[in-house]
DNA sequence: TTCTTGATTAAACAATCGTTTAAGTGTTGA
DNA sequence: TCAACACTTAAACGATTGTTTAATCAAGAA
């Protein structure tokens, strides 16, 4: 019943039958591009483990707060960061979801594979 | 020591020890942008579940084979898929690597996070 | 060889993105 | 009220990106 160029031994329709649909797709999508910039990679990363405001957060990125302002707005619109004022200054710290914490936790497996330190890159079998 | 505009209560110094380098945050930026676009990464998904001839994977996702295989060769550059040439066709399939294997199953975790179907939203405190 | 099929490459184009500079909010304290 | 500070927004710019069309390459069949 598939309208294949091409008929293999596969099972293509119970596959496209799993297929995330355009919405689920474009939202996952959505959530990894923000982290595809290394710029907000970096900031994402930072509000992973601290909170802080944003003189602070362009001091240690080293970057000028528009620019960090930008990014962190860009984050907060895909839920991945919140913000909170006091006083004059604004805090932005990682948002306590599941979207991410699982991000956190891809990011940090994702250093360790990419990038190996310590431990040699173990092709395992 | 540290050099900030603000001093808050944190202890930057011991973050920012931890902050992965430039080489490390450009390597996991590089894998989630390749999938932060819609289309690479229905691409990615439908090559973890079947390995198939470009023809076939453009009638899949409904796109040409030119811009197929631009995005396969940039999955392919950052070494999350593989081919192999079997006559005329070329067959592409997601990489056996730790990469892709982790980015694999954060893909179905986000699909399941970002657009819930079945199970709601569990807001888990 | 020549023809057909499958896949890639090249060129062109609009669209998106990230950064910078400058102007504009909003809050605090003098 | 005024000035200083923290931050955001706006406009402009260059750079990158994704798609399309057409041309090209690779492999097998006639």
């Amino acid at each position: 019943m598939t309208n294949l160029p091409h008929e293999h031994g596969q099972n293509e329709e119970v596959i496209l039958a799993q297929l995330p649909d355009e919405e689920e797709i474009s939202g996952v999508a959505e959530a990894m591009k923000q982290l595809g910039d290394p710029s907000r990679l970096r900031i994402f990363w930072l509000l992973c483990h601290c909170e802080e405001c944003v003189l602070n957060i362009a001091a240690l990125v080293n970057m000028s707060s528009p620019a960090v302002s930008h990014h962190l707005r860009l984050l907060k619109n895909s839920g991945l960061i919140v913000s909170r004022r006091s006083g004059k200054e604004m805090y932005y710290k990682t948002a306590d979801t599941e979207l991410a914490q699982v991000l956190h936790h891809t990011i940090e497996t994702l250093g360790r594979i990419t990038c190996p330190r310590e431990t040699p890159p173990q092709n395992k079998k």
